[in-house]
DNA sequence: GACTAAGCGAGACGGTACGTCGCGTCTTAAA
DNA sequence: TTTAAGACGCGACGTACCGTCTCGCTTAGTC
C-alpha cells in the first residue's frame, strides 16, 4: 500500500482487488453458513468493502454467491476428450460433476441457490446460457462420437440424455439425501448407455 | 341439544376453521406470488387470523407452504394398480407427477421450497419420510411385478429407477426450464424400461 | 356431605384457596423480578390457576400487585398511641413507613406501581381512599395532641405536615436513590417539628 | 469542512432533522395520551421516520420520552440569582418546578416515567447525574448565601433541604392528587425556612 | 502540475418482515 | 356455579437486512 512505485494501482487494479476481497469473503461465509448465512452486510464487513461497492457489481446475494463459485464450477467441467470409448467419455462427462457437488462449499451453494435459479428470470436465463448450454454442447460431441462408433442410437436425444445423466445427481443432492458416492456416476452412465444403446 | 346444524363451535372446530382459513389464504398468496411472495404477515392479514395463531401451528413459512399443498400433492400420487402391463404401470407412476408439477401453483411452490427442503434438516427429513418413502414403496410394487412378468431385470434397483424417473422431471422444473410436456412421461418411461430391461 | 372425611370444600373455601395461591405466587414473582417481571400469565402458571380466575378478581396486574402487598403495608402502619411526647409520636408515625419501604419486596412494588397509581383514575382513587386518608386521620390525631401540648402551632395543616413527613421518603425511594437509612425518620421528624413549632 | 452556512445536507444535518421530527412527534403523542399512549411504532408512523432510526438513538420509549421533554425541563430550572433575600431565592428555586409540573405535558410525562426512573439502573443514573445533581448545586449556592446572611443554620444539609422542597411537590403529583396550586411553593418555602432557620 | 472525475469507505436512512411476548376475551368441559 | 384449560385476535416489541442515497477522500489520467 505505501510501496510508492511497487504497485502501480490502476483503476482496474483497485477494482480487481476489491472484487477479489468480496469473492473471498463470500466464499468464506458460504463455507460457514451456506447461502442462508450469506448477507451483503456480512460480506461488506468481512471484506472491508462498502456495501455500495458490492451492489455496484452484483444485483443481489444470489448473483454474488454464484459468482463466488463460478470459476470452480466451470473449470471443473471440461469437455471429455475423444478416447475411443463411449462409456469412458460419458463417465468423464458426469464424474466431475458428482465430484464437485460432493464438496461442502459447492453443494451447499447449489442447494441454497436452486430456488432462486428456478424462480428468478434473469438468474435462470444466465444459468442456462452460461452453464447448461455449454454442457449440452460438450455432451453432444460425446454422443455424436458414440453414435459414430455404433454404441448409441442415431436418434439419441441430447437433452434427454443429459437429463438422465444429471437428473439423478441433482435429485440426490436436493431431495433424497442419498449420498453422491463413487458408484453413482458409473451406475448412471451404464443406465444411460442401456437406455440409448444402438438397436 | 346439538342444535342440529347451527354452529357448535367446539375447540377442535375453531382450530379447524382457522386452519382452513390459513391454508386457503396461503394457497391464494402462493398462486399470486409464489413462495417469495408468501409472508406470514400477509397470510395473517388475508385470512383474518392472528400471526400467533399461524406460528402456533407451523414453524415457518416453508412448513406452511408445504402444508398448504400437501393434500393435492399426496392425493394426486396414488399407487399404480396392477394392470398386467409394466409400461402402463410405470407411466401411471410418473405421469401424475408431471401433471401435478405442470400446475402453476404446485410448480411454483416446489420451485420455491426446494432450497429449504435441501437445507433444513427437519424439513428434508419430513419430506423424505412423508413423501419420498411412500413413493418408493409404490414404485417397488410396480417393479416387482415387472420383474415377475420378465420385463425388468431381477436386480433392478428401486432407488435408482426412481431417480431416473423423477430426476429428469425435477431437473426440467428447476434448472433447464424445458417444458413438462405430454411427451415427457412416456419418454422417461421408455428410457427406464430400456435401462432396466431383462437380459 | 358426600366428601366423607376429606375436605368439605365449600365454594367459599375454593375461592379463598385459589386467592391465596394467586397472592402467594404474585409475591414470589414480585420478589424475583419486581413489577416489570409480573405478568398475569406468569402468576397463573405459578399458582396453577387459570388466567380467567385472576381476571375475575383483579382488573389488571397493578391491582393484583397492590393486593398482594396490601396486608403487610396496612398492618405495618398503625396509629401512634398517645405517649405524651409529640416527637416520639411523629417518629412512631413515620418510622414504620421507612422501615417497610426498606424491604426489597415493598420498595420494588412501590417503585413499579407509582406510575400506575399516578396515572390510573381508579387505582389512584383507591390508593387515596384506602391508604392516604387513613394515614391522614392517624396523623391528625398526633398533631391535635401536639397542638394541645403546646408543641405545634394551632394552625398546623395536616396535609402539609403529611407531605413534609412522607415526601422526602418517597423522593429518596423514587428519584434520588439516597438510602432510607435509620437517620432519615428522626431527621424528617425534627425538621417537621421545627417547621410547625408553636410560636 | 467549514461548509459555510448554506444548506449542504451533511450527515449531521440529516441526523438532526430526523431527530427533530422524532422528538416533535413524541411530544405530540405524549400530549395526547401520556406515556402509556407512547409507542415507538406510533412515533415512527407520525414522524415519518423508520423505527430503526428511533432505536438507533434511544434505547427505549422511556429514554425517548425523557429526551423529548428534556429541554423544557432543564431550561425552565435556572439557578436563582443573588437578590439579597433568602426567601425570595428559595421561592425562585422551587416555584419554576411547580409551574413546569403544572403543565399537562410535563406532569403526565413525569407521572408515566417515574416507575422507570425508579427501577431502571441506567435511567435512574442518568436522571440523577443530569438533573438532580445540577439542581443540588443550584440549591447549595442559595443555602450558602442564606447561611452567610444569617437566615439559615450553618449546618443546613443541602440534600435534606432539597428533599423538603421537592418531596411534597412530587408527592402531590404522584400520590395525593392534591393540586399544584399557587400557594404550594410559598408554603413549602416557609416551612423549609422555619425548619432550617438559624438559632 | 493542476484539475477533473471515477471509484470507494462510510454510514444514515426508510422500509419490510421477522418471530416473540403478554394482554384480555371467549368457549368448553370437568368438578 | 365455579373453575382449569387453552385457543384466539391483537398490539407492540426489538432485530436483521434490505437496497438507496449522499458525502468526502483518494487517486489516475487528462489538459
Amino acid at each position: 500500500m505505501p510501496a510508492s512505485d511497487s504497485l502501480p494501482t490502476t483503476r482496474a487494479d483497485r477494482r480487481a482487488r476489491s472484487e477479489q476481497a468480496i469473492l473471498e469473503a463470500t466464499r468464506a461465509i458460504l463455507a460457514e453458513g451456506g447461502v442462508p448465512g450469506l448477507t451483503i452486510e456480512g460480506v461488506a464487513a468481512r471484506s472491508g468493502v462498502a456495501k455500495t461497492t458490492i451492489y455496484r457489481r452484483w444485483r443481489d446475494k444470489d448473483e454474488l454467491a454464484l459468482a463466488a463459485v463460478w470459476n470452480d464450477l466451470a473449470s471443473g467441467l471440461q469437455a471429455p476428450r475423444d478416447v475411443g470409448d463411449t462409456r469412458a467419455e460419458l463417465l468423464a462427462f458426469i464424474e466431475p460433476l458428482v465430484t464437485i457437488l460432493r464438496s461442502t462449499l459447492m453443494s451447499s451453494v447449489i442447494r441454497g441457490l436452486t430456488s432462486e435459479i428456478a424462480q428468478d428470470r434473469d438468474l435462470s436465463h444466465a444459468y442456462r446460457e452460461q452453464f447448461i448450454e455449454p454442457r449440452l454442447a460438450q455432451l453432444a460431441l460425446v454422443i455424436r462420437r458414440g453414435v459414430e462408433r455404433g454404441d448409441l442410437r442415431p436418434d439419441t436425444n441430447v437433452r434427454l440424455a443429459h437429463e438422465f445423466l444429471v437428473g439423478p445427481v441433482f435429485y440426490r443432492l436436493l431431495f433424497s439425501g442419498q449420498p453422491l458416492d463413487e458408484g453413482l456416476a458409473p451406475r448412471v452412465t451404464d443406465a444411460v448407455l442401456r437406455a440409448f444403446a444402438a438397436q
